[in-house]
DNA sequence: ATTCTCACA
DNA sequence: TGTGAGCA
């Protein structure tokens, strides 16, 4: 059952096709790559690949910046998560998965008080 | 035709 | 972020 995993992960979309499937800006694409929130491979003529995987997320960081999150918030929660998914569960079957679940949960939090306050949860 | 990096209106 | 320049 992980072939089809192993298959979304392999980075095989250039950056043409993840705009279409995203209807984001080659730039933003690289500007978020820029800001740690996705990492496409690199062909040898040095073009980004991205797998389904990133489309995924990148998907998502779409949806939570039209939701008026910063870039800088996202990237901070998602590097987070990932470390703890990486720390606490399975260290090495990393957590693209995990991470993508994790990430929307912390998102939807972080979202929620963006224009309020800290103190309770999140204003769902 | 496509993507890349860099830099500026 | 958009956009254009100059490469590969």
């Amino acid at each position: 059952m992980k072939e089809k995993d192993l298959r979304r992960s392999l980075s095989v979309l250039p950056i043409g096709t993840v705009m279409k499937l995203t209807s984001l800006t080659a730039r933003q694409i690289r500007y978020y790559e820029e800001q740690g929130l996705v990492s496409p491979e690199r062909n040898e003529g040095n073009r980004r690949m991205y797998s389904l995987n990133d489309i995924d997320l990148i998907l998502e960081i779409k949806d939570y910046i039209s939701d008026g999150m910063n870039i800088s918030k996202i990237k901070n929660v998602y590097e987070q998560r990932k470390q703890e998914a990486f720390n606490s569960g399975s260290r090495n079957k990393l957590s693209d998965q995990e991470a993508r679940r994790l990430l929307s949960d912390e998102l939807l939090n972080v979202g929620g008080l963006n224009s309020k306050d800290v103190k309770g949860n999140n204003s769902f």
